[in-house]
DNA sequence: GGTAAATTGTCCCGAACGGTAATATTGGTT
DNA sequence: AACCAATATTACCGTTCGGGACAATTTACC
């Protein structure tokens, strides 16, 4: 089942509820994915000026898998 | 049916598809996003550093759905 | 209450973004 | 294929801010 995410604070929350769900901490998870600590902790609390393509690798990091269509 | 969005690349395709299903130029969509037309083409093009924010309202606006659930 | 984890401040470099204008690309027509 | 018009890309400039490291502070959890 999916959520859908419409805004930057949907999608942390799903980052961090996956990171969590997977017992990773920031720090770990963030070394994982190649980015800072700092992006992680901003993009899980919704920041929308996070960059897309980061964001995309701590999702696929986690197993996250992002589909789109029509509404 | 859903695209699955791995990369900056992908989403940027589906989105450009999409502006061109609704008849719509860069400028415009720009326009109706809030954004410059700058942002949406280098979006387009898949360029990895773009804003999340940004780029979900260009979503929202071109009536795209984004479900994110586990692999 | 003590410890691990997360947030946030500071410093700082690099780069994103907007507007505008020039250039390039694309698409339709004959 | 050549042409033209519409659309898209990009260079330039200025302003603003993202995000890295590290440290300090706050929050969460046992």
């Amino acid at each position: 089942m999916g959520t859908t995410v419409r805004t930057s604070e949907d999608l942390g929350k799903v980052i961090r509820q996956r990171r969590k769900a997977a017992k990773l901490t920031q720090k770990k998870a963030a070394a994982l994915a190649g980015i800072g600590v700092r992006f992680l902790s901003e993009l899980e609390r919704g920041k929308p000026t996070s960059q897309i393509g980061k964001a995309l690798k701590v999702a696929q990091l986690l197993g996250l898998e992002i589909q789109i269509h029509e509404r």
